[in-house]
RNA sequence: GGGCGCUUAGCUCAGCUUGGAAGAGCACCUGGUUUGCAACCAGGGGGCCGGGGGUUCAAAUCCCCCAGCGUCCA
């Protein structure tokens, strides 16, 4: 048996017979000995549109939804699969991810990999999925979504060790049974297709189920995992069979709602509210009269949707020609329109439908506590949140962004099962919405830019014109020429082919760019792994331990290790002991330092479990006692149980959006980035500080546990990961009374109450949404009031005022600086007039020129404004030549443009002349040059050398 | 994670290609002319040209590093 066929007795018992696709060329099994094709290809359109192929499902949308989530998963309970909750859209729990893109991914890569055990076996469950890689198709194909909900039942095999859920015969019999008994499809109309599933490193068989001509679910068998011994080969890569095998099916709840409605698009069947909505406030039916068309628009709709498969519309696809070929499939169809008429059908409508679609993929990921930002996964919710804005001022509707989030939480959305409330949601949407039209703002100055060489009656922009604004400035192309019309450009269309060459572009850059180099490690050593003594007894500092291993460091290594400006000795060996007290730097904690034996412990790292101590002289084998600096070690604690309080203040008092993007705790201070939506003001910090505070003065027990990894998701939620993706089975969390709890390595105080104190001493935006608050706390919080009082004390006492005047000191100095700044250029402005107007004393006047060669006192800035003083008067010729010893010594030889000194002098050559007495050199134009050189006493001399040169 | 661009007056932005006197519009102040919806005329104040290094006689301008902002692709 070839590999990915499925031979199993189930077909044979349901009169299951195997052909191969007359088209596709893929092996699949029906009950309908007439079928030639497997049902998922150009020549199957769809059978269901107005002819519902699921049974017993008459309500729409959000209820339909409900009720078929409800019937699957109850099919499934009842068949002795765990009902699990759904997990967050945003892959809090994956480093490799920004998104769950399906209910498999839930369980990677802990569970899969067999680290951790499944939360239940078998289990079943409907998971909330976004996926971006086909947005540009939401809304014309009729069937793609970015937000779907994949519905699944899962079985973890572990055939080895005798203990087997269930395998493929099971799981087909429990999919046909189902869609027949269950949901009243006729037998003969479902088709499995094999079609083998590979990537990710993992392999296996795969059916995919199509009934009338729609994909409803994909079974996969994943049993292989990539080997290089393996003795299977997929796609030029070896795989073999791996111990845990892993029943991974996914059911497109959606896909079950429309098969069920029966109406032209998904987006129909499961938000027709908001379709309906969308198209009376964009006068949509109004509009398809005004056309004039002469067919029924329902048919159209109806006609379109069946043909949609072929408008599969991907990234740089040529649009144009798959609507020529939709207009004659139409007409086939008996249904006359031209391209023109029809796209003013359809690109309204298709943002109609795309709307309601981006909307639920926002709300769910703002509802999962993101932020959006102008980077990594809050960049996923502002491009989306962006094309909505586009499409709805494209349909010239008069509502706002924030507006379309109310209608759709109202209609499609629990919002009580989301993290984020409603009004967080709605105010991020508005903000959302502000920032677009702060884009388009700058867009508008930015093609004006662009297009300023452009005439105005041009008809195309150069590609690389509108490349550079797409890529730099976010505008597509038919962005540009609707701003640019509003400038002027009446004229300006889009090149066809542009959006392909576009799309090849980036791809190629993409490709260019792909190669990344792995992380190696620093020390790449083979010990056995430390034991970390230090979280039995975290005040304990003195321990007696062996030495594994002593080796020097390299300067490579040194160098990799990226040392923190807290280590003050260099490290020149690496000590590996069986167990130590140093904790590692880990969790955003530093390393810490203290003696081994008669060695300095500059920093410790882990890598792989084992941990390394930076030492400045080598120690021997054998026994070797060790000390922790207490009073850092205790300073690190401070710190990061004062991190741990601050987190959870913020959240406490702002929101549950906030979540930790990373934090950093040394001796010194520490540091934790949050983020938000906003600025954060000092009144919003000194809430914060009075919040944390408050809890250290309550003094909370701070509780340290480790539990297995499924155990703590149910207990504390995916909130414990504010510090990223758990990297094992056991998770040590630390609980701060009922006040914050998380994931974390660090060492902590036994009591919130050691703390002492705490103080936010400023904030920073390191990203836009993300907020940097430095904290100190404890011996750091006292040191820091303590050099806060000096500085005062120091400054007050320069100025002769108390403290307390010293802003209002501070501030009259100032002013007054400057007004004296003022009085000292204007009276220096005036000296320069004295002694040009006159003639002064190195004016001479010749042939009707005059010439002023003199040495100047004061900056270049002065030397300029004499400059002007004497050159820019057209009535009155000159040629100046200033020096000054100023900076190294400055001169400068101009005239007044166009006059005839101009024609007479030229003020480069002048000057490459008699630079040479200052040491220097250097240039400019034949009536402004200047230069500057290193020998300030050699003005006189230059000066003089200008009138030999001069004849003065 | 990667690519590209940007950072100049209170605001919106030119200037950078090719180094050589810091600019415009709006806002602000003064005076005049006016008092009808973005009024007009004349004059004026206001700049660490994001930060740090380098090249150069000379850097807003060229090179390197850092940060922030923006955008696109994963």
């Amino acid at each position: 048996m070839a590999f990915g066929e499925t031979n199993i007795p189930f077909w044979e018992e349901s009169q299951h017979s195997c052909r191969v696709c007359t088209v596709t060329g893929l092996r699949f099994w029906s009950r309908d000995p007439s079928r030639t094709t497997s049902g998922d290809t150009l020549e199957d359109s769809y059978t269901f549109i107005g002819n519902p192929i699921i049974e017993g499902f008459p309500m729409r949308g959000k209820s339909l939804k409900d009720a078929m989530r409800e019937t699957f998963l109850d099919y499934f309970e009842q068949r002795g699969h765990a009902r699990i909750n759904p997990y967050p859209v945003l892959a809090r729990w994956r480093d490799d991810i920004h998104l769950t893109i399906a209910s498999i991914a839930d369980f990677q890569p802990h569970v899969t990999s067999g680290m951790s055990p499944p939360p239940a076996n078998p289990l079943g469950i409907s998971q909330p999925c976004i996926r971006l890689t086909d947005v540009a198709a939401v809304g014309r194909s009729g069937r793609h979504l970015t937000t779907f909900e994949m519905m699944a039942h899962h079985a973890f095999n572990r055939p080895d060790d005798g203990d087997v859920i269930y395998w493929i015969d099971q799981c087909v019999r429990y999919c046909d049974d189902m869609l027949v008994n269950t949901f009243g499809v006729a037998p003969a109309d479902i088709t499995y297709i094999e079609n083998p599933w590979s990537g990710g490193g993992n392999a296996g068989p795969a059916l995919e189920v199509i009934v009338g001509g729609l994909e409803l679910a994909t079974l996969v068998f994943m049993n292989l995992e990539e080997h290089e011994d393996g003795d299977i080969e997929i796609k030029g890569l070896r795989y073999r069979e791996m111990p845990l095998q892993i029943i991974d099916t996914g059911y497109g709840l959606e896909r079950f709602c429309w098969a069920a409605a029966g109406t032209p698009t998904i987006y129909e069947a499961i938000y027709p509210e908001s379709v309906e909505w969308l198209k009376d406030i964009a006068g949509f039916d109004s509009m398809v009269v005004g056309l004039g068309l002469g067919v029924d628009t329902d048919d159209l709709l109806s006609e379109l949707s069946q043909l949609a498969g072929i408008l599969n519309i991907d990234v740089g696809t040529d649009v144009d020609s798959l609507y020529q070929r939709l207009v004659e499939r139409l007409g086939d169809g008996g249904v006359e329109i031209s391209i023109a008429d029809l796209n003013r059908v359809t690109e309204p409508l298709s943002s109609i439908y795309a709307i309601p679609d981006h909307m639920h993929a926002i709300c769910n990921m703002l509802g999962d506590g993101l932020v959006p930002s102008n980077a990594k996964s809050g960049y996923l919710a502002r491009m989306m949140a962006r094309r909505v804005c586009r499409m709805k001022g494209d349909l010239g509707i008069n509502v706002s962004l924030s507006e379309l989030g109310a209608h759709h939480i109202d209609n499609h959305l629990d919002i009580d099962g989301f993290v984020q409330s409603r009004e967080g949601i709605l105010t991020i949407l508005t903000l959302e919405e502000s920032r677009y039209h702060a884009m388009l703002r700058k867009g508008e100055s930015a093609v004006r830019t662009a297009l300023r060489e452009l005439p105005l009656d041009a008809a195309t922009v150069p590609d690389e014109t509108l490349f550079r604004l797409a890529e730099e400035r976010g505008l597509n192309p038919d962005m540009v020429v609707s701003i640019a019309s509003g400038l002027g450009w009446n004229n300006l269309s889009v090149r066809v082919g542009f959006a392909a060459d576009m799309a090849a572009r980036n791809a190629e850059r993409t490709k260019a760019a792909a190669k990344v180099q792995a992380k190696g490690s620093i020390f790449a050593s083979d010990f056995p792994a430390t034991q970390q003594d230090y979280y039995l007894d975290t005040s304990q500092t003195q321990f007696n331990a062996t030495v594994i291993d002593c080796s020097p460091l390299s300067k490579s290594q040194i160098d990799t290790l990226n040392l923190s400006s807290e280590v003050s000795i260099t490290p020149t060996h690496s000590v590996v002991l069986d167990r130590t007290l140093f904790y590692p730097e880990g969790g955003g904690q530093l390393g810490d330092q203290g003696t081994l034996g008669s060695a300095s412990v500059a920093d410790t790292r882990i890598e792989n479990g084992i941990i390394h101590h930076l030492i400045n002289s080598p120690v021997e084998q054998g026994e070797i006692s060790g000390q922790v600096d207490w009073e850092r070690r205790r300073q690190l604690m401070d710190h990061h149980t004062a991190v741990h309080l601050v987190g959870g203040s913020a959240r406490a008092l702002l929101g549950p959006h906030i979540w930790q993007a990373g934090s950093n705790k040394g001796g010194r201070y520490a540091r934790i980035d949050l983020t938000h939506y906003s600025r954060l003001t000092r009144d919003d910090l000194d809430q914060i500080e009075d919040h944390a505070n408050e809890i250290i003065a309550e003094n909370p027990v701070v509780e340290k546990l480790v539990l297995q990894r499924v155990e703590a998701d149910v207990q504390f939620g995916f909130e414990l990961y504010q510090g990223g993706p758990p990297k094992h089975s056991e998770i040590r969390v630390i609980k701060i009374g009922d006040h914050d709890v998380q994931a974390c390595g660090g060492t902590h105080h036994d009591n919130a109450g050691e703390v002492g104190e705490l103080r936010i001493i400023r904030s920073s935006q390191v990203q836009d949404g993300v907020e940097r608050l430095q904290i100190v706390a404890g011996e750091t919080a006292r040191q820091h009031a303590r050099a806060q009082e000096r500085l005062l004390h120091e400054s007050s006492e320069v100025l002769g005022v108390s403290p307390e005047d010293l802003p209002s000191a501070v501030s009259r100095f100032f002013e007054e600086w400057k007004l004296q700044q003022k009085k000292i250029e204007s009276l220096e402005a005036e000296i320069v007039k004295l002694r040009t107007s006159g003639g002064g004393d190195g004016a001479v006047e010749k042939d009707g020129i005059r010439y002023a060669v003199m040495e100047v006192a004061g900056d270049m800035k002065a030397v300029m404004t004499m400059l002007g003083q004497l050159t820019r008067d057209p009535e009155n010729p000159t040629l100046a030549v200033l020096g000054t010893r100023d900076g190294g010594g400055k001169l400068i030889v101009a005239s007044t443009e166009g006059s005839i000194v101009a024609d007479k002098h030229n003020a480069t050559e002048i000057l490459a002349a008699i630079a040479g007495h200052i040491d220097g050199g250097g240039g400019g134009r034949p009536t402004m040059a200047q230069g500057g050189g290193s020998n300030p006493d050699g003005i006189p001399a230059a000066l003089d050398a200008a009138r030999d040169l001069l004849g003065l």
